[in-house]
RNA sequence: CAAAGAAGGACAGAUGAUCGCCGCCCACUGAAGUUUUACGUCAGUGGGGGGAGGAAAGUCCGGGCUCCAAAGAACAGGAUGGUUCCUAACGGGAACCGGGGGUAACCCUAGGGAAAGUGCCACAGAGAGGAGACCGUCUGCCGAAGUUUAGCUACGGUGGAUAAGGGUGAAAGGGUGAGGUAAGAGCUCACCAGUUCUGGCGGUGACGUCGGAAGCUCGGUAAACCCCAUCCGGAGCAAGGUCGAAUAGGGGAAUGUUUGAGGGCUGUUCGCCCGAAGUUCCCGGGUCUGGCUGCUUGAGGCCGUUGGCAACGACGGCCCUAGAUGAAUGAUCAUCGCCCUGCUGAAGGUAACUCCAGCAGGGAACAGAACCCGGCUUACGGACUUCUUUGGCCA
RNA sequence: GGCCCCGUAGCUCAGCUGGAUAGAGCGGCACCCUCCUAAGGUGAUUGUCGGAGGUUCGAAUCCUCCCGGGGUCG
């Protein structure tokens, strides 16, 4: 079954799977802002997760959902909170 | 110089580097397939080229397109509402007319009919629609007082006349003046406003203007019902077409076989069409919110000439400019550019002030195509050009 | 993407069609009752009627445009 992780602006849900490789799933509801700032939102969580493969383990599946605070976030903020909970997962299923 | 008004077109930072996204085209490699020197499909690599807006938004209108039969009629229902024009069409736009506002430039205007009919006009007020006598004004009679005597003045009661004045109200049934009268009144007259009918002139027309006659005056509300004129068939790309995959031949109900069940997705009716034996509905089950197509060349854009006051039209040339679908344009850095504020320096001017250079700090909005167009409305950044009005200062 | 519906007191709603007092229940407040609480009784309070503009003498109501919330589709 899969964890459940928080930070102040994102969910993080983390399941195993059968694939080779890791999946992303991203949720920004229209409570968060109008259709740019979600998109911005998607496309900044899509970049992390391409640009930092290396810190998190493969072969499972990764669901971030973007609370109603994140429209305001600058993009560094979002990886520094991103990669923070990201490092968690990792060491947990050590 | 300040404040203000109008019109207009263009923009929505640029360049480079790194890492990335979505289609298209070309080349190469590999895979499986077939009717095997070939074809398309899939995957990967490399290269080329393209990749959101003025509002893409709200979905408020109008069209194209598709299906409903080939889209027909009547009623219902809905929309619009000065005139002429523009347009594929519009509830949009342009010009003009009438009304209202502003010192002005200019702005606003759902602006047909209240004399076809019905309804409503609370509270207040006497009376809210061919009305009305509360106070008031005038007057007849009775009572009784004063002065003085057939009279006059004031008071009370009662009956009548009266729409001048007060008062109520958003609104009280034309306004001003004169005559008239017991007091008054369109009762009569003059002028003004308005109504109905009508004539001349100007204008395509809305209407304007100059007259005549009648009758004395007719309230408001139609974004109340309604009447008149004009327009509107319904649904919408989740339309529609096509290729599969999967599941099942299940249970229940209704109705019918030529005098025809049922269907053709709008509210009703008519009409029309399909339909020669099954049809329809409900329940249950299943499967991909399946692929392809529609899907971007269109009432397209730019430039020039030309007609028109303008909206807009005509002609000629050039160009092709997103097609995603759990939904593509981003992130970081550097440089330059734009705007605002402050400081410093220089120039011009009598002055208010203008302009140039440098430094520091800050700012750059609203917002993401989803079949496609034309409008409207709303959100929003700072610039630019032209014209105009009012006020101040200097000469 | 298309098509619909709803915003009224702290909460749930009526009033809107047909224009002139903004109301009902629950809640909260004060008082009474009780030794105290609950229940019960009495009283007062609570509203930019989602926002703006227009029509009208007068708008929660009629018209237009926005804002917010919700539903539905093969």
């Amino acid at each position: 079954m899969g964890c459940k992780f928080y930070t102040p602006h994102f969910v993080l849900l983390v399941f195993d799977n059968c694939e080779k490789n890791s999946r992303l799933g991203v949720t920004v509801s229209r409570k968060v802002g109008n259709a740019v700032q979600r998109n911005r939102i998607k496309r900044i969580i899509r970049e992390f997760f391409r640009t930092n493969r290396h810190i998190y383990p493969s072969a499972r599946d990764y669901s971030v959902i973007a609370k109603r605070s994140s429209a305001l976030l600058s993009s560094s903020k979002i990886h520094f909170e991103l990669s923070s909970v990201f490092l968690k997962t990792a060491k947990l299923n050590d």
